[in-house]
DNA sequence: ACCAGTCTGGACAACGTTGTCAAGTAGCGC
DNA sequence: GCGCTACTTGACAACGTTGTCCAGACTGGT
């Protein structure tokens, strides 16, 4: 800027005036100045802005795992909003972590991003607390934050859960197997809640082996699968906690010679196409992600209302899988 | 840091040791400095020290669209090897838009990343120019850059949907419908050679209404597949040029009453369950993502070699679809 | 008691930008 | 020609950090 400020002979506030697009500067300045930028390939370093100014225009995201089809629309989702409001999206996948994901977060406030959107990986948020008093926004979304208070934006998992169980029963079925994730994960403990919940309302026992709540390793998905299908009181139909589960159990399930029904918590792509069409819970993470930034961006524009929760229901999308009757 | 400083009675550069390790502070004096610190909440403001030291330790991202399942891999390993080095990831989606991908572009170059790793939407990057004589490192992957020399980091598309179509052919297709997206996009352009490359070396005529490169708009890849299926002389086979031609084919040809073979451009989840399951030629998203930041940090850490272009071979997974025989 | 060498700590400038403020110039009505 | 306003312009400090360099205190050997 100053290279570019003396090639036009002039000052170094009205380059930069030049370059912010501010009034009052004359045309004619103006083009010497447009000239000797676009002569010297100037560009602005946003670094020094940044550190002059004090906002990043830029928001942290922090998730489980970007790759995941489950994450990948709804970090799209955040960037499509972040964007709307000339903002960029650093993100990191904590890996399921908390340590991890209290090393990105720190390293984010670092950088002094102006939010901070967070699917929780840990139970305690704590180390969040100065951060949030310096003023930086933050919202969670999937699952709520650990020890203190915040924005958040859930999906009804628990209602969710409940549903997809209650259609099982609805079809007929009166063993039903559940398998999830490690209930120390907050939605997977509310869908195993739901699951109970619907079994209960039903005046269904529940029987110990019917619920798997541990990994979503493949391998022990199918061996739990296995032995909840074994015997004569095996089950006649599985609620899964999560997709990853869901396809495990798919595969598990097209390797039987007799039907089990199947409803899974999240939908995903070509679930249609399967045999049979995978009944699901759907949740749609594009919308829990605008839903966090349009939070999120709030908080920036102002807004100090204390923290709210928001939760998004889910949808049950009938599709076959979840309709077959119990084998007997 | 002032107030640090201020509070444990010592100088600015006596805190500014502590906060990066350096040597040469006494054991008590640390003790009081931390002690500062964490009374004061204080984090060292990362804005400030980019601008001091020229490195942000942090890379850009620009991609087609984060939430692609094709994408969404790639990034994510990307993203491990930056971590590997230290460096925060900062990503955007170019929406397949020339516009905004040199938008994104230059707002990250703005931000002084220090390298960049970019899925080409457009196919002219001279506005990179005075960016990497800046000595951004830049690294292109999946497609090339335009008129200006990079690394970059292909798959072998030719050969790929070459071996495909041939895969096709070997199982007695001789009248063989293409796909694919529009031929601008690199990958498009040479898969639909390969496609043109096979017939021609089984010495197959290629009737003009078999080729389709357009969009991949499901509507219209619908319009054309049917197009190509009818009258006497339709086609027996499908090569797809990419995986979201291949699910909506999919979707065409689960309503026919005859089996139609199809073999696709790039792998997907659940391929192997469809019924029949795909055959595809399969690419590795993360590999290429992988080889690509690798490459992108080589730079950083100082190699100065001339640009190059790795090739990663395709790999095709013959699972039903593609080895069905041509319907009478 | 003195010197050389080592260790510890701080003053200061610099990174590249922007906000504040004041100075300079031109135009205008009287 | 004078005083006024309106507009254009630039000098300077500040943002928070780190690199350079120097000063003072301490150590141990003579």
């Amino acid at each position: 800027m100053k290279d570019v400020a003396a090639r036009a002979g002039v000052g170094l506030k009205t380059v930069s005036r030049v370059v912010n697009g501010e009034a009052g500067v004359s045309p004619d300045t103006e083009r010497r100045v447009q000239e000797s930028i676009t002569a010297l390939g100037f560009r602005r370093n946003d670094s020094a802005r940044i550190l002059r100014k004090g906002r990043t225009a830029s928001i942290g995201l922090v998730l489980e795992d970007l790759a995941d089809p489950f994450y990948a629309p709804l970090s799209r989702a955040v960037e499509e909003v972040a964007r709307a409001h000339g903002a960029l999206l650093i993100n990191g996948s904590s890996a399921e972590d908390p340590a991890r994901e209290q090393e990105l977060v720190l390293a984010l406030c670092a950088r002094r991003v102006d939010g901070l959107v967070i699917v929780p990986a840990s139970g305690d948020h704590r180390y969040l607390e100065p951060e949030i008093a310096a003023g930086v926004a933050t919202v969670f979304v999937d699952r709520p934050p650990g020890h203190i208070e915040a924005d958040q934006v859930l999906a009804d998992s628990f209602a969710g859960a409940r549903d997809g169980v209650a259609h099982l029963i609805a079809h007929g079925h009166r063993r039903i197997g559940f398998i999830g994730d490690r209930p120390g994960i907050h939605t997977a403990h509310e869908r195993q809640r739901g699951y109970l919940a619907a079994m209960e309302a039903a005046q269904l026992p529940v029987h110990d082996g019917w619920v798997a709540a541990g990994t979503t390793d493949p391998e022990r998905v199918r061996a739990d699968a296995e032995r909840m299908l074994s015997g004569p009181d095996g089950v006649t139909a599985f609620f899964a906690g999560n997709n990853r589960v869901t396809v495990t159990l798919v595969r598990v399930l097209a390797e039987l010679d007799r039907p089990v029904a199947l409803v899974g918590f999240d939908d995903f792509e070509l679930a249609d196409l399967l045999v049979p069409p995978v009944t699901v819970v759907a949740q749609d993470p594009a919308q829990l992600g605008r839903t966090a930034a349009g939070l999120l961006f709030r908080r920036l524009e102002g807004a100090n209302d204390p923290p709210r929760r928001m939760t998004h229901p889910t949808r049950l999308i009938a599709r076959g899988s979840g309709e077959l009757p119990p084998a007997t």
